[in-house]
DNA sequence: AATGTTATGGACAAAAAAAGTCCAAATAAG
DNA sequence: CTTATTTGGACTTTTTTTGTCCATAACATT
């Protein structure tokens, strides 16, 4: 399954939690973390450092690029709602992230 | 002229002040910032805050929105740059914010 | 209803990140 | 050469974020 466009970050993590059936202190305990600070982060209240998305990956068979990207495009599109941001601005970041990617490796 | 992708935000300001001829110093004082804070923006090291983007726009009448934007969707671009990550997730960021905004004043 | 389990959320200290200032050195202009 | 301008380092302050602790709430189990 791919990025789902209508769930959160936290929320996705919660789901793949839930569905294996298991307490937040079940898996912070086996990623090592605060079963509270889980609990905030599948609420959004706190932003999950890349080591907790590599150990949630792991911990749950799921491609880590994969939650990295779900969690940096959930980064984005918040950032946009509460600049009130017009969409037209991705078009232009695509833009400058390949000029300067064949900026970088062309030149 | 619209945003050009082959300039990064700090350039755009160095610009428009060159082309305006005036020096760091100059601006700077007139828009009540330190000219080294200003040097270190134009040279990306430091991020405008909304002050003194709105401060920039109207010294070198410009639109604001534009100047916001040009700026955001830089930072967009440098973090998608930094974190290696690929351009589709700005498509499902896209769709999350249009979802998001959706769901906001719709429901 | 009492007991145990799980999740929530506030308060706070600590850590990290970013901003802004000051000044000396480098560079460019006249 | 002299002056003006820009750079950039070092440092302090401010702001933001994180992680922890704990009390309360919600939920389930018996």
């Amino acid at each position: 399954m791919a990025i789902k466009k209508t769930e959160s970050f936290g929320e996705h993590l919660r789901n793949l939690r839930e569905e294996a059936r298991l307490t937040l202190k079940t898996v912070a305990e086996d990623i090592s973390v605060d079963p509270s600070l889980l609990a905030k982060i599948e609420r959004n209240e706190r932003q999950p450092t890349k080591q907790i998305i590599k150990g949630i990956a792991a911990y749950f068979k799921v491609d880590e690029k994969d939650l990295q990207n779900n969690f940096l495009s959930d980064q984005i599109a918040y950032r946009i709602l509460e600049e009130e941001a017009d969409l037209s601005i991705l078009k232009v970041a695509e833009e400058k992230v390949k000029y300067l990617k064949a900026v970088h490796d062309g030149r």
